[in-house]
DNA sequence: GACCTTTAATTGTCTGACATTCATAGATCA
DNA sequence: TGATCTATGAATGTCAGACAATTAAAGGTC
């Protein structure tokens, strides 16, 4: 009989697993270069193409590298920020269109988190920051600007104010949140009047950050989440109505 | 000479982000079939190995799962929130322990995220996770109780704050945050003083819960992130002076 | 001393084969 | 008929061996 711990997980699954466990646990660190592919084959007693399966898997996860050549090989990759964010943003943005997340719920999330950096970001914003918000306003102005350029201004302005807090840890969890709603943001058709509100609030938060006013920023952040929300809830019910 | 688009990335890698693309897309849909593995070699024009490679990349990132024997193959995987939070976590882990982030400001992201959490947890949480957080509670009082038992269970309470805010999304960004700081925690030693405050402030954040007063919560965070800090200090100035 | 060439180690890729798994279809038997 | 057993075939999993491409270092040439 078969039972849950008769789980047979393919070889090179659990040789990627087990150089996973050296490298979590630190028996093997940064920049240290594993054995060649020819000597973790006979370590484990496998082939090499299973080994390569394995590494792969490793690649995929950004824990290892490689490099052709004389002295080359795989090394244990330090994970770099920019990285993180990326395996964030593709996993947060699978989650939300692969689970039937309402726009409600994203947006909560999302305002909510935003919030919680706006005491820091009120504290620590620099005058880099304010410029960084005051550009994408700006653009975010223009008339001809389209629907998709619109939201990645957005985008671009929110992670202004995430990177404000002036904690990279923070950024890199907020970076999922922000980037995975663009997907449900890109749904929506933003007409001419609701730019000018999202522009108006925009202004109040760089406006309220440039004050150090962190109040104010929570304040102008529960209106823009109120906002986005009542645009969300216009073109789900748009939908319904085209597709009964 | 060679510029930064003369990129060549491997055949496996290519092939991965093309098939990555089409899932995250929306051009394949979650339980469709991909093409076996001989066809997709046709198709790229690689050889069987090659896309085994591409197909165990997409494989580490949960995006596809394969099945054996007749009418088997790689299928689109539906990203569950279980295996979102697995990836989060080892991530998040990975981030801080390779990249010298101080214990301020790991501190610092995890507090300001909890209390995002707070008034959502003060207005909707349930017995359930009342019952939840005061077993926890009661847990860490033991007297026998290890380190490490008590910092899981430390871990346990914070999990079900978070989960008591009943938003799957919020409750996925929180478990990194959450977990990878259990590493630096592990490295405090609680003294019986320590654990009676820190099991003091848990039961006011309980009690703040049971009564929907958010600010009561807001303000026990608060209480606890400064402690936790100090404690952490500690630790650091300790090592700072073994270690000089 | 500067520049070129060889060399050896290592990853990247291909070919072909065999092992293993498993749903379905067909064969066997009560 | 109906149930059970047994091929069958398609697919993934694994292996072995080979060659190509890359690269740092050693050695040779001017």
């Amino acid at each position: 009989m078969k039972n849950a711990t008769d789980k047979k997980p393919d070889l090179s699954a659990q040789i990627a697993q087990a150089i996973r466990d050296a490298i979590v646990e630190g028996r093997m660190i940064v920049d240290e270069r594993l054995p060649s592919e020819a000597e973790l084959a006979e370590q484990f007693d496998v082939s090499r193409p299973t080994v390569r399966e394995a590494l792969k898997r490793l690649a995929a996860q950004s824990l290892i590298r490689t490099q052709r050549g004389a002295f080359g090989g795989a090394f244990v990759n330090r994970l770099s920020y920019e990285e993180a964010y990326g395996q964030q943003i593709t996993t947060s943005t699978l989650l939300l269109s692969m689970n039937a997340v309402s726009f409600e719920t994203a947006c909560e999330a999302r305002y909510a988190l935003e919030r919680a950096c706006a005491p820091l970001a009120a504290t620590r914003r620099t005058p880099d920051h304010l410029a960084t918000m005051r550009a994408e306003i700006h653009r975010q102005s223009q008339p001809g600007l389209s629907d998709e350029s619109f939201c990645a201004s957005d985008v671009a302005f929110h992670r202004a104010l995430v990177d404000a807090a002036d904690n990279p840890v923070l950024s890199y969890q907020l970076a999922g949140a922000v980037e995975a709603m663009q997907p449900l943001m890109n749904m929506i058709t933003f007409t001419a009047r609701s730019r000018g509100e999202i522009v108006g609030i925009h202004t109040r938060i760089a406006d309220a950050l440039e004050a150090h006013q962190a109040a104010r920023v929570d304040e102008a952040l529960r209106a823009l989440e109120a906002y986005t929300l009542i645009l969300g809830q216009n073109v789900m019910a748009e939908r319904a109505r085209k597709t009964p």
